[in-house]
DNA sequence: CACTTGTGTTAGAGCGCTCCAATCGTTACG
DNA sequence: CGTAACGATTGGAGCGCTCTAACACAAGTG
């Protein structure tokens, strides 16, 4: 009635439970006939393997588990891509749980990944900050990808945030733009080193910063772009926090009455598919998710197989898309 | 050295490692004394119970497989979304598993998640047909949710996909449309239904179908689009097959020069944050995600633990949310 | 005082698998 | 013809946990 188990298989194939394992895991030391008897045997019985008594008895599980801060934003999805991709590639599977934008959540997760005896982490565009990443690590190699360096301890695959902020911010510049706005990330990780990164570009460029916070989802620029309006204090130009906060913002904006890229410009963040759509048409800053996915991986593996105890940091470099979004100033009379 | 198992934590403790198990799984049969002993034996060592062990020795693991057909599509995310809430709530956790659009990769996934004997199967947009998702639910119990019902032995948490269908396009027509084509959802598996929807809607209106390959990616109305253009058989109005087709759509004739909806209407599915966008303001068919993902987890535990065997078809009622994609005809003069 | 009753604790088998060491047949060789 | 060598197969211990049945002990009952 219940499940069959290798024992079944191997009564029916009228061979020993070790000899199923052994064909199982296609072991070469099998002949031709005991192999196929057993495979046989298992197709009838519809024999499947119990993963959890296989990871037990081989103390391992040749599993990482990934954490996502947000399955909503699609900047995400790809990176996943390159991991999946990878990790098939080394005989890994993955295992997917969702943060929810939620460190407490995320917490859980690392908890939960950890019980599964997963051999890494890896952890995309995590919320975690040191000491909860520092924790993680010591209960398997634990990278994070997309999220500002400087995490003691704890490997990471990024683009360099601060170049990133100021590829922006000199396009921008180039374009002849002064005052210029920064939606920063509110609690994400990598809200830091982007919002520096604008500060000191602008500084460089002998300007003012000026920081409004912002979030990374799309209903997190409303607030600040509703403040300056009512302020009277708009810019010719907003940098955002990433793709999603940016539409928020041309959302927002239009709804002000301002047009984009006439009487503002607007600087999106990773490259999503949405800044790709010509109604957005939103000028981006690109950060290679894919190879960061796989990279990420290449990682952890060194921890796992070479055997590695040093942090790493794996710092690649940001391009800008630039599109329709963005223009030079003092197209529109402005107030 | 090596992880510390309940054995060591019992020894520290001073007790044995049944009375540990009990702590862990906090009984009330446990005196204060002991559980604290046990608890802070446990801290001090770091100690993490072993899923696989507690899975295999219990015979039950308390947890859903989710497969999601494409991680990409926001859609998801919120069906998800419902499911994890609905879910914890009852004491599972979820596995998420991602198809990629490939069905190949989708009963990998199957296989996978019976390995680790999930409780239920949860397919979020499959794209397994008949066949597949027979021999799944034969391994455990499977919902299906937002893929058209009509699948013999499986449950199925849907949006009527054929009255959907039908309001985009009366919602066109009473704008004054006759000139409708749809593109379709290519090898998804709710196209059928939607397209059969869309046909019979026209009938019932007295005007001709129109259907036009698409599919459900954001990059997959393009070769359609460039045909009408071609062929100059552009209609007055495109019901999509989805918001990221519909986007695209947006986009490729945006490109031919065409204004929307000065020059045609689009209707979208799924009303994801997508729609919602000012900049597109696409009218899009609406679905509960929330409630779907939250009904899934209802439906299996029917199975699990009211032992229902009957399949079941839930259906809910799709709306339509109207924006500015949509427009009477003949706004601009045509050729 | 023998007894039930109940609380707290533990020994030990068992979950389904892997993997090492041992065993069994063959064939090869001096 | 004895034995070494090798390939194919198997027994059994062990992975870390749960859970049943048994046990020890204290307190209540007639």
């Amino acid at each position: 009635m219940s499940r069959p188990t290798m024992e079944t298989v191997a009564e029916r194939a009228g061979v020993s439970r070790a000899l199923v394992s052994l064909v199982m895991n296609d072991s070469p030391k099998v002949s031709e006939a005991k192999r196929t008897a057993v495979l046989t045997a298992a197709e009838e019985l519809g024999y499947r393997p119990n993963l959890h008594a296989r990871n037990l008895a081989q103390q391992r599980t040749k599993t990482f588990g990934i954490i996502i801060n947000d399955i909503h934003n699609p900047f995400f999805a790809e990176v996943v891509y390159g991991i999946e991709t990878a990790a098939d590639e080394e005989g890994f599977s993955v295992l997917i749980l969702n943060g929810g934008r939620d460190p407490e959540r995320e917490r859980k997760a690392v908890e939960t990944h950890l019980q599964f005896q997963v051999e890494a982490l890896i952890l995309v565009g995590t919320r975690l900050h040191d000491d909860d990443l520092l924790r993680a690590s010591y209960g398997a190699p634990t990278v994070i990808v997309a999220s500002g360096p400087d995490h003691p301890g704890v490997d990471t695959i990024t683009t360099d945030d601060m170049l990133g902020a100021a590829l922006a911010v000199d396009h921008l510049v180039s374009l002849g733009h002064r005052d210029i706005v920064h939606l920063d990330g509110g609690h994400n990780i990598s809200s830091r080193p982007r919002s520096r990164g604008y500060e000191r570009a602008m500084r460089a460029a002998g300007l003012e910063p000026r920081v409004l916070r912002g979030g990374d989802g799309e209903s997190d620029a409303e607030t600040a772009i509703v403040t300056l309006v009512e302020e009277e204090a708009i810019p010719t130009a907003i940098f955002a926090f990433n793709d999603l906060v940016a539409a928020g913002a041309l959302d927002t904006l239009a709804s002000a009455g301002l047009q984009v890229p006439r009487d503002i410009s607007v600087v999106g963040y990773d490259n999503t598919f949405i800044a790709d759509l010509n109604h957005l048409s939103l000028t981006a800053v690109n950060q290679p998710r894919r190879q960061m996915g796989e990279l990420a991986v290449r990682t952890v593996l060194e921890r796992i197989e070479d055997g590695r105890t040093e942090p790493t940091n794996v710092d690649l470099s940001p391009t800008i898309a630039v599109r329709g979004s963005t223009a030079p100033p003092g197209l529109a009379p402005r107030r």
